[in-house]
DNA sequence: CTTCCTGGGTGACTAAATCACAGACCCGCA
DNA sequence: TGCGGGTCTGTGATTTAGTCACCCAGGAAG
């Protein structure tokens, strides 16, 4: 332990001294590069992560080679899908990829246990962060059963997009957010560029009437 | 407590006897109509329930009014919605509603909360029936962004029919269950009939020719 | 027998996905 | 400096899905 990071997780800071303290014992501080795969089909994680800095993308890939992004951990949230994964017999198949390099604590399993055994603080963080992700994935289940494209991809434009309204995205990146075809995207982008929405460079997208794509987003 | 329910659920067969009677003493159970609304946006529910008998739908509910079946609790398993629910702050629209009548043993949340603390049986039941679920919203993910809606028709129509071939269900409720409009499924459905595969007759259907319903659901 | 309600059928249209390419751009390398 | 192979983007044609606006059939209730 070098680094003091319970400050970053607000429900951890009233964890009583004895529990700090076996985490600070028991748990690692990993280092990951950008690219890396946290967890996939037949890979099954041995810790609890706690993500300190970076962001992991979980998405979900199908037989036919398509991709979808489910959601993505911060800096300040825990990964519980690792742990999901654990538990379930199902064969399953989403993966968790590092977008950034990360810096993470690793929590092992067996003091993951003790911790929930001895500490309701650690409890409903835990809990909280199971249904965190299940909120996610309603959502995500929301968008793509009911929404159009136009209005998820106004979304997703504006989700990602700079302080100075720019994004460095492929087409080809922005399906498999939406979890649709890459020419479905381009064909929006275009539509949207004419407009004067957008400017629309290779691998690069600069807003150029937020307020517009807000309305879109918005739903009119 | 009337009768002995744990050896329901196997997993809790294991708790120790102490564990056993905590929960004998502090459990109630419960009986439920069928039609009531377990849980929905607004009715945050109070316990723990573990189903003996019956089926709970779990669905959600669109904007647009358009609604999709995520996964349904039957007997032997617990709803984890319903604590998943407490704990996020997100607003976020399932609903819960028996299908038929339910028979549940609710445990409540201080109760909850003393078996997570004390039985590592116990963490292990709850957390392996919040990963069952996760696992089915992510199959629903898979099922709406990728599938085609004739296959995951069929799929239905197989998993839904009783060993005689036959099914109640309106279009409507198929549409429900796919997360689709009522014309879409009315279309296939007499495409199918036009096959062979089925006959239709108001809110019944009965199947045909369930090896070529299968061989379609299995993609080709 | 009428009236109303639910379930189902259908045509016309829009949106999305799929297939099959053709250029355009970019980097490294001869 | 020009060439070549990757990646990224554009586009037409076609199929599948979703939407809109109806209509009709059947049965229950009055």
């Amino acid at each position: 332990m070098t680094i003091d990071w319970i400050p970053l997780f607000p429900e951890l800071a009233e964890l009583a001294p004895a529990e700090q303290q076996l985490i600070a014992d028991r748990a690692q501080i990993v280092s990951l590069p950008a690219g890396t795969t946290v967890f996939a089909p037949g890979v099954p994680p041995e810790s609890f992560l706690l993500l300190l800095d970076g962001t992991v993308r979980v998405q979900q890939v199908s037989a036919g080679g398509r991709e979808i992004v489910l959601y993505r951990v911060t800096g300040g949230e825990s990964c519980i899908m690792t742990t999901a994964c654990l538990l379930s017999q199902d064969t399953y198949n989403a993966e968790g990829v590092t977008e950034t390099p990360v810096q993470a604590v690793a929590i092992p399993r067996a003091a993951f246990d003790d911790l929930m055994a001895r500490s309701s603080t650690f409890r409903r963080f835990v809990f909280g962060n199971y249904s965190s992700r299940i909120t996610d994935l309603l959502h995500v289940v929301e968008e793509v059963a009911f929404e159009r494209i136009d209005k998820r991809l106004a979304q997703k434009l504006l989700e990602r997009a700079d302080a100075g309204g720019r994004l460095n995205a492929t087409h080809q990146d922005l399906a498999v957010e939406l979890g649709t075809a890459r020419e479905v995207v381009s064909r929006h982008l275009k539509e949207f560029q004419r407009r004067g929405w957008l400017e629309l460079t290779r691998g690069q997208i600069g807003l150029g009437n937020a307020t517009a794509l807000e309305r879109l987003a918005a739903g009119e």
